[in-house]
This record gives structure tokens, C-alpha cells and sequence, in this order.
DNA sequence: CTAGCTTCCTGATAGC
DNA sequence: TGCTATCAGGAAGCTA
């Protein structure tokens, strides 16, 4: 559910509920989305500490303490991160309530509890989460064709499968590997080997214009985003591909077809991605 | 090194 | 109505 666009718009939303906030209690209710340390461990590093700000490496929230340790978060597929006034109605899968100096609390919520944290203080290392195996951000300006194709270009996955692996571009997922490879005319199942370089040049274009523009369709307040808690975010009106098997190709009126590639679904149209 | 499969988990939906 | 099977997909773990 929440890609790297979502994943941006919680960090916008909460960083500014969340500065000079401290932590004046830690309840973990399920111990299993804590990844490290030991969620006893875990709570009692947190409490009393300070949040200083928020950022965000694909697809991980960053949340910096005063202390200089910091809170990471992956909400996978069905995370959800809300700040709540205290008496505000706690959602079924509740799984961490940070409770806030100001009276309102941070929540974790994550039905198929997929999603993980991680405390890590100034001593320890980041490879504890897996960060600093993340490949470009989207809108890294090393992220020019030559990269794309130096680091895939004898690869013999799918072009679609490869743009799943965060250790090349960080941040996308399903959702957006379908409108990118669409947005460049490239059918799902093509060989890496096989692209050309206006191929290299149309993705390297493509991923950061994509991912921009779902950011901005992503735009919305606090206050939408506190009512919407539960709210989908897949099937956008703004996607053009993802989801829309058995629909009109808006630019040839050709129908989307679908197939599974690597394990995921993948849409496309038949007409503007041709098999090669 | 890669390919391919399984695991984690719940809820929505399809089919009988 | 009520049961079971399937699918959704991010990322890691496993086997060959």
C-alpha cells in the first residue's frame, strides 16, 4: 500500500507534528514490528527522548532524536503512522503508541504486521536495517541513463523485475514499475540485455518525472490525512496502467492486458509495449 | 553469481 | 448463508 510517493507524504505531514516533541511513554503492543533491539530494550531507549526531524531513503522513515539516535521505520505493505489527540479511537492492529509531551500520541498501525522499526543510537551501525544496501534516490542526479544501463545492462531478469531491486533505484514498488514502463513504451517481460540506449534515456527520464508527479497528486492536509486513516491509496485516478487490465489504452485505445511477471501482477498495453 | 520458490499476515473477493 | 481458495505485494530467506 504505501510506496515511496506515501512514504513522502507522511514525512511531510508528520514532521512538523513531530519537532521539539519528546516521548513521555513507550506502549509496545505487539513486539513483533520491532526489529531492533529487543522491544523492551527498544521502549525504554526511546522514552524521554527528543524528536528533532524526519527524512525519508526509499522507502524508509527516518525520525532523528536530539540525542543524535535515531528511529527507522518500513511500513511495508499496510503500515500506517498517524499523530492523535489521546482520546482519539484506537484502531484495530494498534501496534506501538508513542505517547507525546503535547498530549497527542504517535500510532503504528499495520493489519498484516509486515512492517518494521528499528532504534538505532549513535554507536551502532545503520546495516542493521538494511539502509545502506539502497541504491540512488529517484531524484538523485547521478540517476542519468548511463547508471541505469552500467548497472543492468547484462542483467537477465526483466526490466520490470529489476526495477523492484531497491539496490539500484530506491523507492519503487509494483504500482509505479507498471506506469513507468508503460510511460516509456516498454513491455513488462523484456530482458535487461535487450533495452537500448533511448530505452536507458526514456527511464532515466521517466522515474524521478513519475515519481514527482504521484507525490504532488499526493498532496493533501493533516487533517485529510488523519480522516482518511484507512484510506487506499492504490488505483489513483492519476495511474494510467497499474490496475487497469480489461480498460482502453487512454493514448491507443488498445485493451490492457495482464500477466505475472517475477511473482507480480503487471499490466501493460499491448499496442504502446510491444514484446521485442 | 543467479533463478525460483516460500515466508510473513489479514482482509477482500470469487466460486461453489 | 457459509465455507474454502486465491490474491494483494515488499523484502528477506532458502535451495539448487
Amino acid at each position: 500500500m504505501p510506496k515511496l510517493p506515501e512514504v513522502e507524504t507522511v514525512r511531510r505531514i508528520l514532521e512538523p507534528q513531530l519537532i521539539g516533541r519528546s516521548i513521555k511513554k513507550v506502549e509496545v503492543l505487539n513486539k513483533q514490528i520491532i526489529a531492533h533491539p529487543a522491544a523492551k530494550q527498544f521502549a525504554g531507549s526511546l522514552s524521554a527522548q527528543k524528536f528533532s526531524g524526519m527524512d525519508r531513503r526509499g522507502k524508509f522513515l527516518i525520525f532523528q532524536l536530539e540525542s543524535s539516535a535515531r528511529l527507522f521505520l518500513h511500513l511495508r505493505m499496510t503500515g500506517q503512522l498517524l499523530v492523535t489527540p489521546r482520546d482519539y479511537p484506537c484502531e484495530k492492529h494498534t501496534h506501538l503508541v508513542l505517547h507525546l509531551d503535547n498530549g497527542m500520541q504517535l500510532r503504528y498501525i499495520d493489519v498484516r504486521r509486515f512492517g518494521r522499526f528499528w532504534y538505532i543510537d549513535s554507536k551502532e551501525t545503520e546495516n542493521i536495517t538494511g539502509i545502506d544496501k539502497l541504491g540512488l534516490e529517484p531524484f538523485d542526479k547521478q540517476l542519468i541513463a548511463e547508471y541505469l544501463k552500467s548497472r543492468l545492462f547484462q542483467k537477465k531478469k526483466s526490466i520490470k523485475e529489476m526495477l523492484h531491486d531497491q539496490s539500484v533505484v530506491a523507492g519503487i514498488g509494483n504500482i509505479y514499475s507498471d506506469e513507468i514502463l508503460y510511460l516509456c513504451g516498454i513491455y513488462p517481460e523484456t530482458k535487461c540485455t535487450e533495452l537500448s540506449d533511448t530505452d536507458w534515456e526514456k527511464l532515466s527520464r521517466t522515474i524521478p518525472q513519475e515519481l514527482a508527479l504521484a507525490i504532488k497528486e499526493n498532496k493533501m492536509s493533516a487533517e485529510e490525512y488523519l480522516a482518511g486513516k484507512g484510506k487506499e491509496y492504490r488505483n489513483t485516478p492519476f495511474l494510467k496502467a497499474y490496475g487497469h487490465d480489461g480498460m482502453p489504452c487512454p493514448v491507443c485505445g488498445s485493451i490492457f492486458e495482464r500477466i505475472t511477471v517475477a511473482g507480480r501482477s503487471s499490466c501493460y498495453c499491448p499496442k504502446c509495449q510491444k514484446m521485442r
